[in-house]
RNA sequence: GCUCCCUUCGUCUAGCGGUCAGGACGUGGCCCUCUCAAGGCUAAAACACGAGUUCGAUUCUCGUAGGGAGCGCCA
């Protein structure tokens, strides 16, 4: 068998949705799990609503999921030639034909269709007809769709569909402004890349018989098809900015991590019996377009919550510093003044669901502490606290090794001869660390403010104790 | 309007003629505990409806209802 070849063609009027996303990422796998090829095309043929600006929010969304294209990016407005070329050949071997109609007559003709209960089609006027051409209209090229029979697209996720051709017209492959369409630069590219596996968004299903005459017209072998079903928002209607991020590149921003959402994505249509956590190597593994789902999903964001935090708490920290770093200094922090990123993360990781939350925590250990939450020091910085505060400090100023470790012993140990419960020592040294009720463990929450914060902010508390 | 597609807990899904209809997210409860979390245990929660096939339908067939997509010189 040849080797598989599949692609994801996206186009450049917008932002790589999760919906693209998920295609990409269908396509990516079916090509890796067979060692195939996984190619980018941009398809920017409609060049009103092209943009170089969204060519790169594709682009940088890709590479930052790490879907990385075997072959491309390839432009389809840089293979205008051979589109003409083709489109030449059908019309010197006669299946496709030059039409006069004019977008007004189009558009009228169509109404009156509507207005009758009919399909508005075109109706093949031009087909056969030898009439001189109207003048002052350049004409548009149409295809000669089969009039009869029925195509059968063999779609491996929806099974066998049947279309009629008498519901299909001939469509237009290419436009009076001399570029081609959707439909024709599909197939072209698609024939002419070798793609084995078209997996694309179900909304593309019903163009796939029209597609399929074009192959045989050109005498192409037809690839197969899989065709996925839509992403829909949480409350089921289509997914947009309403629902929150739909931009791949946004979840970046509200701090998701790459391998939190492929995995949320990979499960969205497919699974692999209760499995819920996949490593890029288990997707590429198990993964088959055979056994996507038929029907629509919607995107929940808790679950993606649920799948990041999973993935802070279990990958190596030094992997996700990096981009914890990119969020610190999003935020206006700087990630080399404060604590490492790797200790933020260690922390943390347990008390939030994103790095942006993580980085928004992280705060009160860059900023110098100004702000005491008020129900706080009214619970915990009492007259009580005079005693135990002042043992952790003198337990503190003695750590020589300032870690995490030594912090947990030294607090610990002073408890202790102090016949108290942690508690009693933990809560007024949070309030002195932190200002809040709440925070990590004491002992990562004492470490990371540094040893000369801690003591500095305990000093301080110490200092706001009633007499 | 026409063509095509879809339908299991709130959500993502398992199921492939006989199951207490399983898991996960979320939600409630309990345990653990220096706060908050995390973790463990646990509870509630679904086969859209109607026929048919069959000894037996969530599962197969056909309708109905409800959703979606397409019908462009958009992709």
């Amino acid at each position: 068998m040849s080797t598989v070849r599949t692609r994801f063609a996206p186009s450049p009027t917008g932002m790589l949705h999760v919906g693209g996303a998920r295609t990409a990422l269908f396509s990516y796998l079916e090509a890796r799990r067979h060692g195939g090829q996984f190619i980018l095309r941009v398809e920017d043929t409609d060049r009103e609503r092209s943009t170089d600006a969204a060519v790169q929010a594709i682009l940088d969304g890709m590479a930052w999921l790490g879907l990385e294209h075997d072959e491309g990016p390839f432009f389809q407005t840089q293979r205008f030639d051979r589109y003409r070329q083709v489109a030449h050949e059908l019309l010197a071997a006669g299946k496709a034909y030059h039409c006069w109609m004019s977008k007004d007559e189009l558009e009228a003709m169509r109404a009156d269709q509507e207005a009758r209960g009919l399909k508005p089609r075109y109706n093949g006027y031009w087909r056969d007809r030898k009439e001189t051409p109207p003048a002052g209209v350049t004409p548009v090229i149409r295809f000669k769709n089969p009039l009869h029979g029925d195509v059968v697209v063999d779609d491996r996720v929806r099974g066998r569909v049947t279309f009629d051709n008498a519901e299909l017209d001939d469509l237009i492959i290419w436009r009076s402004d001399d570029s081609p369409t959707y439909n024709f630069g599909v197939v072209v590219d698609d024939a002419d890349m070798a793609i084995t596996d078209v997996i694309r968004g179900d909304d593309h299903l019903n163009n796939t018989p029209r597609q399929m005459n074009i192959y045989a017209a050109l005498g192409k072998p037809i690839p197969r098809f899989a065709h996925l079903p839509m992403i829909l928002g949480p409350d089921g209607a289509k997914l947009s900015k309403r629902h929150g991020a739909v931009n791949v590149l946004g979840y970046r921003e509200d701090g998701f991590l790459p391998a939190a959402l492929l995995n949320y994505l990979v499960r969205l249509g497919w699974s692999h019996g209760d499995q819920e956590i996949f490593t890029m190597a288990e997707m590429i593994e198990l993964f088959s377009a055979d056994e996507v789902n038929h029907s629509a999903s919607r995107f929940d964001v808790e679950k993606l919550r649920w799948l990041n935090q999973h993935y802070l708490k279990t990958l190596e920290p030094a992997l996700i510093a990096p981009e914890l770093r990119w969020h610190l200094a999003r935020i206006g922090l700087d990630p080399h003044s404060g604590p490492a990123a790797e200790d933020l993360l260690i922390a943390l990781r347990e008390r939030v669901h994103t790095l942006a939350e993580l980085a928004e925590r992280a705060r009160v250990w860059f900023d110098p502490l100004t702000q005491y939450d008020d129900t706080a020091v009214a619970k915990h910085l009492t007259a009580a606290a005079r005693v135990p505060l002042q043992a952790a400090h003198t337990a503190l100023a003695g750590v020589s090794a300032w870690s995490a470790l030594a912090v947990h012993d030294a607090l610990n140990a002073a408890a202790q001869s102090l016949g108290l419960g942690l508690g009693k020592v933990a809560q007024p040294l949070r309030v002195a660390i932190t200002g809040t009720q709440v925070s990590p463990s004491i002992d990562h929450t004492v470490y990371l403010a540094g040893q000369r914060e801690a003591l500095k902010r305990i000093d301080a508390a110490l200092a706001k104790l009633p007499a």
